[in-house]
DNA sequence: TAAACCTTTTAGATTTGTTTAATTGTTTGA
DNA sequence: TCAAACAATTAAACAAATCTAAAAGGTTTA
């Protein structure tokens, strides 16, 4: 590399001063229209690249935006910061994304990093068992953070996400009508929000229609393709011999179908299943799967929004905010058939 | 947030200077050790927070490091970047990033906005298209680039990528040696490197066996599980009746046997079909997949390796790297069964 | 006792861009 | 005609750290 070019660098070529050439470049009306048009001419000429730390120093501004999330290989993370990316797009900030895989330390270690870069905010799906001091940590430091996907107890910052209780009913009442009596609910765990939410809708939606709630008819696990399709295995042998079952996201559902099929059943017929997401490939699945639109891009536009705004220091959206899911139905659920069973 | 927090608040509750509190925090041994006791005892009481920007202004290393894939949604590319956060984790390097979705200009943005930001570094898969000034650009501004994926003409900086002629020869080969004699390519374009050799390495295979190469057989597309789905369409009327798949990758596998299996026939058995990556849910797809085996881990670690040595200033590896692919042998490949035809 | 020699600490320059108050020259209004 | 207003530019302070050369303080040696 030949030589830093910096603004000194251009001011010396013209013979102005660098206040005169930090004004130009920002478009600044203290500049004389031809003076500026000189000086961004020179700017290009000599391939001058802004120094934003040094910018930052002063303005205390970098103009990044930190996301974290458990896992960005996860496809419903991945349609969430698909949004956010979108809304970020427009407003000049630059992005930095991290996992934190459900670890605490490794999520406050992103926040710190973050702080030390002088983030200008940060989006969160929050780890499981994050307490509330690691959020004021950022907040207290000018941090301004939106939590989504789930909620920390005690933090009352802008936090977007579906209203899990609800959908987990939709989906169960869905079976229900189909004349499924004993539905199990596999994959997720009781240590989340989201998690005792989701539980709650499934419970409620059977006690509602009269049905047993039996705790052996719920197999808890990780929410992965991998995880659904061990699960057939318990899920087959279960004595209580379930006719569907509600699974935690598409991705279990999917896994659970691959090894319903595995094992020479035909899963949409002999078994009902119901996901949870709508991700992309649901509608691609074979057979096409019933799941529950989660509104993974309105949460991320919604909390890129919301920092966006909060940054521009104008409207506050603290608070819950829920987004409605909506049921789609394919073919992976159908009609008891008592003829059937297995 | 009360009041900022810097080197200087600290120097004076202590009565020392910011030097030796600087010194201190970095552990230098020219600081005296209850002296830094007392320092770093004192920053954490009154919750100092490194200023990076600050820093890196004087020692021009920020820390930063960033990466630019075609879309972090694509499996195949999320477990690459598994592999660089893996290693990158163990050295003290941030990384930020970022979708190109195959547009040249998104990248430049990005590699304009890592440049100003100060990035100590960059690994890319390169867009379509990229012209060699735009590494260049990188580079010359002191920031290394490290290619992963693709290569880019006229550009020798450390590039790590699978033998793709190879391992498409490997697909075909297998398909041959099953009695399969009209072999169809679905997925990818002639536009990329990749695209080019993997091509290659299919028509080859052929050649050598003496099989004709029929350009009617090839049906290009996007990379993506859906594109293999609406292939199936294509793929069953094909007037030459194929009875087997080198498919560009697993999602255009998995797609194209969901279009067969929503056809009525059955993958694996009616049709052969191979995958490209051996991604994670090759091996619990219905039927599992047969597979090439591309090494994106290795691909991920070699490359964060190559770019932090460059950093430290020791080996150099420029040039071409090839890793070897291997055969991953499931049950969506079976011998041809001339009455079974369809 | 002074010189030499450590060890520890610090003053002050440096990094690059932003910002404010001041400067210089020009125009306008009374 | 002259003071006031205005436009364009700039000097200098500033942001928060790092770095270098030198000072300060203490101990050992001659």
């Amino acid at each position: 590399m030949a030589q830093k070019i910096k603004l000194s660098t251009i001011a010396e070529a013209l013979g102005l001063s660098t206040a005169t050439v930090s004004l130009a470049l920002r478009d600044s009306p203290l500049v004389a229209d031809v003076t500026r048009d000189r000086i961004k001419e020179k700017a290009i000429e000599l391939g001058y690249i802004y120094n934003r730390r040094a910018a930052s120093l002063r303005t205390s501004r970098s103009g990044i935006i930190g996301v974290v999330v458990h896992d960005i290989m996860n496809p419903f993370y991945a349609e969430i910061l698909k949004a956010i990316e979108t809304e970020l797009d427009r407003s000049r900030q630059t992005f930095i994304l991290s996992n934190h895989y459900d670890s605490v330390d490794k999520q406050r270690n992103f926040i710190e990093t973050l702080l030390q870069l002088g983030g200008d905010g940060v989006i969160m799906s929050p780890a499981i068992g994050t307490p509330a001091s690691d959020i004021r940590l950022a907040e207290d430091n000018g941090m301004p953070a939106i939590l989504i996907a789930r909620s920390v107890p005690e933090i009352d910052v802008p936090t977007f996400r579906g209203d899990d209780a609800y959908g987990t009913a939709l989906a169960t009442n869905h079976l229900i009508s189909l004349g499924h009596t004993r539905i199990a609910m596999i994959g997720g765990t009781d240590h989340t929000s989201t998690g005792r939410d989701r539980y709650a809708g499934y419970a409620n939606a059977l006690k509602k229609a009269g049905l047993e709630v039996d705790p052996q008819l719920r197999i808890p696990g990780p929410r992965t393709k991998q995880s659904g399709f061990e699960a057939a295995v318990n899920f087959l042998a279960n004595p209580l011999k379930p006719t569907a079952a509600v699974c935690w996201n598409d991705l279990v559902a999917i896994g659970l179908m691959n090894g319903i099929a595995r094992a020479g059943l035909v899963p949409g017929k002999d078994i009902s299943v119901t996901g949870y997401d709508d991700l992309e490939e649901a509608a691609i699945a074979t057979p096409a799967l019933t799941t529950v639109w989660n509104g993974q891009s309105e949460v991320g536009r919604f909390a890129a929004r919301a920092l966006l705004d909060k940054l521009n220091g104008s409207s506050e959206a603290d608070g819950l905010h829920l987004i409605k899911p909506e049921m789609r139905i394919r073919q992976s659920t159908s009609p008891l058939n008592p003829g059937a069973g297995r």
